[in-house]
DNA sequence: GTCTACCCTTAAACTATCTTAAGCCTATTT
DNA sequence: AAATAGGCTTAAGATAGTTTAAGGGTAGAC
């Protein structure tokens, strides 16, 4: 049951007692994803926070000339959702899709609400996980601000090295903010060193 | 007197009763700030969330080669800190200057922890003010990742007036992750237009 | 099994951004 | 009042990154 990953994951902020993963078990949803199908779709509202329990995807918006630009990735034991759409429920200007077929666990709003009345613990939890959120995308900017992009992809390659071997170069590139043409020309200076 | 400020603040999210009024006000430093004063200093542990009453202040980190990248600017009404290691305690690699003569008021980890401990409220709060931090910055890389320099200052100038009033543009340059050279020709170019 | 769509690479020409250097202006220090 | 440091602009030459186009490889779709 994927249901117990999750508990696994929040156990390691925190022990659960019975209730508290009663109610995961009764309310968190699960729900198996193929390649390419999405999870959530620019002009919905994002309904739910999303656990990836197996598999990978991607959260990216599309500029005016159709082009993507990879906001997050999300694999195992990682969360993705449009935080500003969930909260303010208007409609998303993202789209969440999977690169890989994937299992996901899907918290709702009620739900979470509940969660959060009823077992304090969950606060904190989420607020942990945020402030994590927070500091990783922090030292992403830092690196978007002050360093090119070959240094972005070795930074890239050492940090995140459970993606970058699963996910095609111009998924990467999409990441880094430069083309996948650029960024092949990148790979060869770094192996010609 | 200036805790005030941050009651009134709190207030915004939901409202304090008096015991949780009286305990901010009996554990808040109020902290006068000169120009070019570091609240932070690379190398030391972050020690304080700090709110800003007035003034203006700059986060940033300092290149190999002796550049600033300013992360992050926070005015009236607004926190700065390096939440990464202020929850570690381990160093930092930041500074955070006063670019105005500032008031802050600072909250440090036994305070912080006391206050979610006793008042569960504040774990709330502060789920909600880093969740629109998150919001914020997740805009600001994907206008990074996806936008030239022109229009990452056009959507600054549109953002955030009230700060481009007051700062020298060598200061939004490098928060925009350009030279203070090439920000004078983009706005040329949009001054033509 | 064939086919198609996607992925990766290369190169040439183009555009965006940086570097260096200089000159001017204004606020602050002496 | 003079001196200095910081901030803004301009321009020329250098480097970083994009665009377009083409060719070859490979995995999933039919």
């Amino acid at each position: 049951m994927s249901v117990e990953n999750l508990i696994t994951y929040f156990h390691n902020y925190v022990p659960l007692n019975s209730k508290e993963k009663e109610d995961l078990r009764t309310r968190v949803i699960v729900k198996k994803i193929k390649r390419r199908q999405f999870i959530l779709q620019e002009h919905d509202v994002c309904r739910h926070y999303s656990f990836v329990v197996s598999g990978c995807t991607k959260m990216y918006s599309i500029d005016k000339n159709g082009a993507e630009h990879n906001i997050q990735f999300a694999a195992e034991n990682e969360w993705i959702m449009d935080i500003g759409s969930f909260h303010s429920e208007r409609k998303s200007l993202l789209n969440i899709e999977a690169i890989e077929p994937s299992v996901i666990l899907q918290i709702d709003k009620p739900t979470l609400i509940h969660l959060y009345q009823n077992h304090p613990k969950f606060c904190r939890i989420f607020r942990v996980i945020i402030e994590n959120k927070f500091i990783e995308l922090q030292n992403r900017l830092l690196q978007n601000i002050s360093s090119n992009a070959e240094e972005r992809y070795l930074s890239f390659l050492e940090q995140y090295p459970h993606l970058s071997n699963r996910l095609p170069n111009t998924q990467v590139a999409s990441y880094l903010g430069i083309t996948p043409e650029f960024l092949s020309v990148v790979r060869k200076n770094i192996a010609q060193k």
